[in-house]
DNA sequence: CAATGTATGTACTAGTTAGTTAGTTATACT
DNA sequence: AGTATAACTAACTAACTAGTACATACATTG
């Protein structure tokens, strides 16, 4: 990496690099996958931004539909590893519950390339997700995560008994995510821009706020 | 339709009816495209579905993604007419609020072609809605009718005074598009259906309760 | 009933697209 | 140095796909 031939710009034919190939034509598909879909994307246009040829695609991945799938599971095993990170046990449980939704809320706003491959999947059954047996049997650390919080937030007689983590889970991921997916139409619909930095702060706040009233409300 | 002509079952040239002929393409079409995305749909498979042929599908729409834009035209125009309907005004407000958002709830739920192509048309930045005259300056009668209960909820002294009638909209679509939506990575990743028949009732209540909660909470 | 425009069907085309064939070049190992 | 193999390239192809040219049947009206 520190030597370096010195007349070798990114245009020279890159020195040989397995790795470092197979990992730019799944940055390029992601971007391309992410942008147009799978039917959408072109597997030429995918060659075309990569500094190597459409054969390299076939040679790494089989397919079209193989390099799909191959962008997807990189797509949510980097998302696995960073909630994976994820450290609010140590915390009150009310305060827990408002870091790991702003911590969902921080995640799918820097990474809308993840939330589009997601929505494109869903267009297509899900059924990529099923085929790959590393994302059929991901296991997800949130959910864990919420589940323990969730007890300990029981156990102080803060939250209610009767919330499900995985409706806990479920009303994070529908604002969080909706707020990136449907950002353009609902733009082009009520002209307002949900991903406005100026109503970033009062979203991110109202997504914690939502939780703890809900799982905190007397009934 | 009572006076049929004996021998002319759906696979006999259909009389000219150029309503039908064109309602028929649009039908056929809001499937193809709801089912399969806009790259992905193919025009020759919708000439197929329909008694008709391709050349037709240029006749009356003029191509493929004009075609798109009138089946777009047609679900969000279809949503505002029964949106118009709403009659929640006589009521208490936080009834109001609960029927709405129970009303929404119910649309998604049976309509998820509309939602699919709400997220195809994300998939595209809402450009067709864009340049969709119909579309661009469409009313959105449930922001209205919202507006007005927050009002009257306000005026009570039940609700509170800082909350935006466009973020209980986002709110509640939030909630009941992610639910059918992101269905199929779901239930993929969670083995846990949304949709499922069981789980209804406590999804329809649940989104009342927590677009209450959050309008009465005290601060 | 002629004429005129609307509605419809058949067959085609130009351009695109996923995937392949047939190799060449660099690198690691002996 | 020689050689096996991994990494890589250019050019090709078969199938597909949006869109069109052209011909014709139907229906309405003067």
């Amino acid at each position: 990496m520190a030597t370096q031939t010195p007349d070798s710009p990114a245009t020279a034919p890159a020195a040989r690099d397995a790795e470092r190939t197979r990992s730019e034509i799944l940055a390029v598909a992601r971007r391309e996958f992410a942008d147009k879909g799978f039917a959408g994307a072109r597997v030429d246009e995918i060659a075309a931004k990569t500094r190597t040829t459409k054969r390299m695609i076939y040679y790494y991945f089989g397919g079209k539909e193989s390099l799909y799938i191959a962008v997807l599971e990189q797509a949510y095993t980097g998302i696995r590893a960073l909630e994976q990170q994820v450290d609010v046990e140590h915390l009150d449980p009310a305060e827990a519950i408002r870091q790991l939704a702003a911590l969902t809320f921080d995640h799918h706003e820097s990474h809308p390339d993840f939330i589009r491959l997601v929505s494109i999947e869903n267009i297509h059954h899900a059924r990529h997700i099923a085929r790959s047996d590393i994302l059929a049997g991901l296991a997800n650390p949130a959910l864990d995560a919420l589940t323990r919080i969730l007890d300990r937030g029981r156990a102080t007689g803060r939250f209610r008994r009767d919330v499900e983590p995985i409706d806990v889970h479920m009303m994070i991921s529908a604002f969080c995510v909706f707020r990136t997916a449907n950002r353009y139409t609902f733009n082009a619909i009520f002209k307002w821009d949900m991903l406005d930095p100026d109503r970033r702060d009062h979203y991110r706040t109202m997504i914690g706020d939502i939780v703890l009233e809900y799982l905190t409300a007397s009934r």
